[in-house]
Order: C-alpha cells, then structure tokens, then sequence
DNA sequence: ATTAATAGTATCGATTCGATACATATTATG
DNA sequence: CATAATATGTATCGAATCGATACTATTAAT
C-alpha cells in the first residue's frame, strides 16, 4: 500500500498572519494537547496516576537541578502552589519522587526521580501513540516542529510576564548535558550552543551568587 | 490570493528519532497548551465561562456543518459523553450557543454559535496572548508550523483509531468556505485543495447518504 | 419484527482545581 | 541589627470537572 500526502500551502500577498491561521494553531495545539492527555490517562491509570502526575514526571525527567522545585512545577503546569503541592505529596508518597532540600536555601525543596520514577518515564513518557505517530514525520520534520514550538513558547513567556535579560550561564533554567557538548534551557527545553549560554536570554532568572 | 501545490511524499528515514527528541516535544506542547488553558480561564472568567467552554467555542468557531454535533465536540475534547452533554447545557443556559435537531435524523443535535458565543470569539479566542505571541512568528513560520502541527494530528489520528477511508467530499468532516474556493478539512484543520477534496483521505467518516 | 448500534442526557462519587490562609526561610531596607 | 517585604512550600475548603454507569430515543441491521 503506498500513500502520498499532498499539502496546499497558502501563499498571501499580506504580511500579516491571518486571525483564521491563528485559531486553526491554537485549535491544534488543544486538540493535540487533549489527545496526549487522554494518552497519558491510561498509561498512568495502571500505576494509579492520573494526567497531571504523569506530565509532572515527564517534566521532572528533563528540567535542569534548579528547575526541579515545587515552584517550578507550578510554572510548567500553570496551575497554583497549592494544587501542585497535592500533586507531588500524592507522588511521593507512591514512590514515584524522592524530596531533598537544598542545602542553601532552606525554603527550596528539590524534587528528584526515584528509580521507580525514572522507569515509569522510560516506558511510559511520551506516551507510545505520540512516540509513534512522531515517528510517522522524519527527522526534519519533527526537529523543525520542536524549534518552531520552543519559538512560539518563548513569545508567549515572553508576553506573559516580562521577566528579565541574562545570561543563560548564569540562569536557574541553564542546563549542560555530561555527554557532549551541548547545553539546554530548562525552561524552553531549547537547545544552545556554547556560544549561546553566554548570551542575553530574556528569559532569564538570576542564580543566586553563590552557586555560580 | 495565489496558490502552490506541494507534494510531500512519507519516506522512512535512516536515522530514527532520538528518544530525548520526542520527549521535548511533548512536553513543549503540554507546555503551550497549559499556557492557552490559563489564558483560555483568564479570558472566559469575565463571562463565567471555564476553560472548556471556550475550548468549546472556539472549536464550534472553526468546524463543519456536520462536525458542531455533541458528538464532535467530545470527540474533539477527548472527554466522555456525559462531561461534555453538562458543558454544553452551560454554555445554552449562559446564551453562547443555540441548539437546533437535525431534520434527517432525530438523534443528531446541532450547535450553533449565537450572536453572543459569536462575539465573544471574535474577541477572546484566541486569547490575546496568544495572538500577539503568534504576531511575533512571521507568516512562513506560523504556516510551517500549522503544517507539521496538523501532520503529528493526522499521525496521532491514525494511531488513536482506525479511522476508514474514504473521500473528503464525503466525509463529515468536510467544509466548503464560501468566499473563495478553498476547501478544508474539518478536523484535522487541513486546507484542502478542490482536487484533494475528491481524493482519498485515511479521517474519512462517511456521511449518510440523503446528505451527499 | 427484533436486535444492535448511535446520539444524547442524567446522575453519582472521586478527584482536581483555585482561592485563601498559614508557616517558615531569606532578602531588602532603614 | 531589627523589621518589613518577599519567596517557597503546605493545609484546608468549597466549587467544578471528570469518568463511569445507567438510561431514553432514534436509526440501522438482520
């Protein structure tokens, strides 16, 4: 069975983007949101985990060691402290998360994968269909696709709240891989060069002195 | 308005997809998506509208004649039946939609969005934020990124359910503008050219006879 | 005619969510 | 140093959502 996809792309003589074009965008954003949702239900429902608990390991299994906080979570799942907080007790106290507090800072507690979570992840996250369907596009594509989202992300960050200019070597959200070279924001999830973690980065938030 | 066609034909590639790869963009779309969510509850609490019911909305915004059914709309939430029959009692009781029984078949219920639902589109959806993030993509961005947005949809699709084949200018799903001669997908938001229309698409769900 | 399937509704219990209040630790300000 | 302001995290409560189940009505299949 051979297939052939054709696509149509629209060539205006505007500039401006459409506020049709937009809403189709956001639409497909919720809709592919809701399917990895309801993806995420049922791999968590056989360890008792609901949507939430399993986006909150996905999470953790990529942030940086200054991203790894309750806060954090909150940022990344946009709800509230409290809410968050349920969360991650109900993790814990399943086994899935270990709690550290920081040896600086009293009031930080770290949160970090335990092997039970971490093999939670490797088999369940992302969820089989999604691995599945990304494997439907080629390479270029799905890396395309991530650049294109960590862009839109930024803007959005961006617009909501303006937070200040740094330099990503001395950013909480900074993140160095052991293996090569590369380094990552944890906040973006955007690769960067070396040359690019000592850039301005507007996302940035300050590490506290000391641990530079 | 000018248009070009470009084919685009699925090879497998070489080289697979890094599992880290697929990680990050899965969670750069739980990330975006919890991003619209909170603006989707900041734009609709003025209105006492949750997150779902301007989900709803926008959704009913863009579909089909034959995809503004209950049906559709839990289909498209991935939510259940009944979760979904009580947003859209909310939503009728609030004056945003108005609902009207199909003359062919006694079951179906349409959704129309009345002058109201209609207004509060066109001003919240999508939420501001969001736009203005859009508006700081240019328009070739923006269009790649609603392309390989709606491939990973019809990929995902695939895997969720196997949905039959069959002609879009059968399918339920199918939508035909009226002011130019655009056609589009109603589902997976792909516009579709009036070629592509009569080819064969794998979302295809047929639509009852009397209706063609 | 009988059975199966589809579209939608109603209800119930569990869970989540957001808001508020609170406790503790750090930082800023004077 | 003292005090206020800020930041991190927790606890609690009521409202709302969610998923499951059961149910009605209509259409399709046999």
């Amino acid at each position: 069975m051979h297939f052939k996809i054709i696509f149509v792309k629209l060539v205006s003589t505007r500039y401006n983007i459409s506020s049709m074009d937009k809403a189709r965008v956001a639409s497909l954003i919720e809709r592919i949101g809701n399917l990895l949702r309801s993806e995420e239900r049922a791999s968590g429902s056989d360890s008792g985990l609901q949507t939430v608990h399993v986006q909150i390991l996905g999470y953790l299994s990529q942030c940086n060691r200054y991203s790894n906080t309750p806060a954090a979570v909150t940022e990344f799942i946009g709800s509230t402290k409290g809410t968050t907080s349920q969360s991650i007790n109900i993790l814990e106290k399943k086994g899935f998360i270990n709690k550290r507090s920081d040896e600086e800072d009293g009031r930080v507690i770290h949160l970090d994968l335990s092997d039970k979570g971490e093999r939670f992840i490797k088999n369940e996250f992302p969820p089989y269909e999604f691995k599945a369907a990304l494997d439907g596009l080629n390479k270029n594509d799905t890396e395309r696709l991530s650049q294109l989202l960590t862009k839109l992300l930024i803007q959005l960050q961006r617009k909501n709240n303006g937070k200040l200019f740094g330099v990503c070597h001395t950013c909480r959200h900074f993140k160095k891989f052991g293996l090569d070279d590369t380094h990552q924001c944890g906040l973006t999830l955007e690769p960067l060069s070396e040359k690019e973690s000592y850039q301005i980065c507007r996302e940035h938030v300050q590490l506290p002195e000391k641990a530079v």
